[in-house]
DNA sequence: GAGAAATCTATAAATTAAATAGAAATCTAT
DNA sequence: ATAGATTTCTATTTAATTTATAGATTTCTC
């Protein structure tokens, strides 16, 4: 399961890539609209802010805008920022590698793997699925295209 | 990130389908094998027996069994059983679905709709690949068939 | 300089995962 | 029948992680 922070980090994410030519968005309104904790929400900006993600502002006329487009913000690089690993298994992540406790032989280990196929694949669609791709879902979702 | 639970169930799964032919297998052979603590082992493999997977007999010359052929164990089925859902968002979840708590319209939400592709994805490789593939893998990784 | 807003660091609370414990039930073999 | 092996069941503890809160500080605008 995406933690919360994740879930919470792209919404805030969605927020600010719709309000690209507008005046930054202070921590409250993005908190009130998305029904986040506000400050459970101000630690999460900071991290990605501290990834690039995001650009802010303090004092009067402050707040938060995107760092970079929403096209470039992809779902993979929040996850990992928030999240950590993508793949289910330690062993069979690209990123944030380290071997199993429990495990005999890596090299020969089934379970191992079978989960580089999943993350593979989970991979493929993350890296595949843009903040903007995000936005358009919902724009697209509002006038009745449908996906499921 | 795969529980250890889940891990363990997978790889006591894969032990007794390598001893298909043989008597059944005791929890502390497999525990030892699999470097799994005892106890939490019998929790887990109680839960698969109670799921159908396993087979078990007490006393004296007893032990576990697969009740099912190593083709037929799932790993999509090993984890719903142990994990719960394979979705990251409840709200994509096909078996345990439930509103997230924060949502304002799931109806029009683009989280919702990339995470049921990142689910459909993940989906995909856990319902090809059986305990029976788990341990095919390993044969081809020993013989020096690499896929990484 | 006053007020608005982000920053930083620490800590508390809640939840979940992992592990342990021990008594009860069941089976085999003698 | 009984001894010993083994699973079963339920409860509890411990540990780890996630989620949320608190408050003092810095930076900015007007």
């Amino acid at each position: 399961m995406l933690s919360k922070k994740t879930k919470y980090a792209i919404k805030a994410l969605v927020a600010l890539g719709k309000n690209l030519d507008k005046p930054p968005m202070q921590i409250s309104k993005i908190a009130e609209e998305e029904h986040i904790p506000k400050k459970f929400l101000e630690q999460i900006l900071l991290d990605l802010r501290n990834a690039g993600f995001l650009y802010s502002k303090k004092g009067a006329g402050g707040g938060y805008s995107l760092n970079k487009k929403p096209e470039e913000i992809l779902l993979v690089h929040v996850m990992r920022v928030t999240d950590g690993p993508i793949a289910m298994v330690p062993c069979a992540s690209l990123n944030f590698y380290h071997k199993c406790d429990e495990c005999v032989d890596e090299k020969t280990c089934g379970i191992r793997s079978a989960f580089i196929d999943v993350r593979d694949a989970t991979l493929k669609v993350l890296t595949e699925t843009s903040i903007a791709d995000v936005i358009g879902r919902e724009d697209n979702l509002k006038i009745g295209i449908v996906n499921l």
